[in-house]
DNA sequence: GATGAATGAGTCTTCATTCAT
DNA sequence: GATGAATGAAGACTCATTCAT
């Protein structure tokens, strides 16, 4: 009765993981965590209650899976566009860019991350399961703040991450609920906070 | 105008449901809305379950007043703050600091308040009794805007409202949660943070 | 979510405690202990699902606190038989008969009880709640046969207490299934197997 | 005549039967019968759940077919152990050491044994799926009883026998679970209590 | 025969809400 | 108004069993 169940993760394994991760992504979006009956998810996933134990232990297992996906695929869309660009000498228009679009441009095609990553109060279970997010993403925003303002000191350049990572988990939720023109608006006030922040950190040699 | 009694005949009644909240602000912060059971919040407000029920229909309500309550509560620091004050002549630091030390200091010394106010994605049961606080806040703080950069077309005013509030909220948790050295720091970045964004506004004459 | 609920025992509580106690006997003794749901016990009980768990944290609990009133009950029994008689000095017949009997009625008319005390093979859950029965019942033994043969090893006395008590463990669910007749002649075969094993240890002085 | 092949057909299958019924054994033994999940007996025994149920119909058969292979076991045992010699005619000492010793280390050697020959209440089905190992057993017994106290009514001849097996149930428990010296000592209080009891009947002729 | 993913009824437990006192 | 026992509909999770491959 130990927790030796190795939890499937091969071949077709992985197309289910994926449906169940997206059915849990959409209940999250739109009834969030805790309304977001791990029964439902099964059936939105198409598959029996019991099928989708054969693949996550428990609930918070699922978060936490989707958290990692999540990472992965920022990440991702993060290195596509930072490939082959040194960091420190873009300009701070063009690296804002390179590094919301991204960003936006998934939150808005799952809606339900913002559960995961732009939620800034959530039952413990989550928080748990998601600390990894939040701790690798504000991670890549320290390491670029770092490159960018070597001069400061790290407690500095951390905290300073964790106002833009915040601006950018507050901004989240009405950016990804409005339509196409008032997004646009909103992003491109986004940007110009991030901006209006950060400018003046460069500019001040040691 | 014969009949007033009321006003007196709730003053007990009063007491109790200030009791009430308190006691749901209190376990919100601690555990967050979902696990906030009605039977604790009862418990901690040392009355029985069913008595809770004679003050509030469900739960819902419970966040619903709450919620006005912090409107009120923040409605009255802001108030007292800007007395005598034309928001129009005021320095845009000043201004700051008077909207936001309030604000923090209310939600410092009431943590729970970041479930109904700092949270960005909630039950929808909890989002639709919030809505009120939400739209308040916006209000007042457009209100603010309007009167500093009157150019604004009102969309626009309301969105920079928007873009202000979601950043405060975005920072709460973090603030709340910070030791004081931190959380002077903290909040030290979050008003340049607004500094920046809004000075360019009022710069700007038509 | 700690686990600091009283637990209700009061007033009457105590006839509610009675009654779900009296309807998990009557289910361990018809399907055993697995086999009888809590939803089950409740129903007998006349009690819904929910109001079982206000006087038992879980199905654990109903077992150990079931032990205990199955401790009790037998000490009571043996407590009103040995009322002011010297344990050393009785007849070993009597001793007997003063022994078994109680525990022989109390286990007929609680036929449940026997998957507490007379069970052998337990589900570990099961095994923990009820240890505490059986280490009374043998300490309880160990007792009379120390004080009837003081010259016995503690090891000793308490391998033959062992002894005693498994015989008896062992032939109640016969005896408790067994028609009037048939039990009256299973109980005499039981004290004569229980005396056979037990006058040789009196009669050996050190 | 003709069809011989089944025989060495099923020669596979025997073996897979066997592995089925170790592992269930085992498991038996560690975690009793309930939690002794199918699965978990498929996983030991080194197949897939599916397969189990191509030698089994469910669990039930799986006790069922248990408790026939630890009837013919004991059998086995005893057969070996009697060859050639008349029960009549035995010492009761020798006898009693002919029929324990060879059960005791059958128990020993699979503890799980006691779960389906040891235990004196069980879930409905178990009872019923060991129901043909209780009574092989108490016929073997009777068999040997009659034989030695020709003079005792059929019904007293039984009774004794269950009397017997029930003891040896009763005392199993703790005899497979002691460490060897201990073990020792109850076998031999425990042959003490049946030679005890038996002695009697020999010595009473008509 | 073998596989192991899939099933879904059923288990224990919780909690918002009601109601008799 | 107050009480707190009672309710019962769910929820997370399990497991004996089936079936397509």
């Amino acid at each position: 009765m130990a927790d030796t169940r190795p939890v499937r993760r091969q071949a077709r394994g992985e197309r289910r993981i994926a449906e169940i991760l997206d059915a849990a992504l959409g209940l999250f979006a739109e009834v969030g965590y805790d309304a977001a009956t791990t029964n439902a998810i099964a059936a939105r996933a198409g598959i029996s209650p019991g099928s989708l134990y054969q693949f996550f232990r428990n609930k918070e297992a699922i978060a936490q899976a989707l958290s990692e996906r999540l990472v992965e695929g920022t990440r991702k869309a993060h290195g596509a566009a930072f490939a082959d660009r040194p960091v420190a000498g873009l300009p701070l228009d063009e690296l804002i860019d390179l590094m919301l679009d991204p960003l936006i441009e998934f939150n808005v095609s799952n809606p339900g991350a913002k559960t995961l990553f732009g939620n800034t109060d959530m039952p413990a279970q989550l928080a748990a399961a998601t600390r990894p997010l939040h701790e690798a993403v504000t991670r890549r925003v320290t390491a670029v703040i770092t490159a960018r303002a070597p001069h400061l000191a790290p407690a500095a350049a951390e905290r300073t991450a964790t106002v833009v990572v915040q601006i950018v988990k507050g901004m989240m939720p009405p950016v990804v609920a409005a339509d196409d023109d008032e997004r646009a608006a909103l992003v491109t006030e986004l940007k110009r906070v991030i901006r209006g922040y950060l400018a003046p950190l460069e500019d001040t040699p040691a």
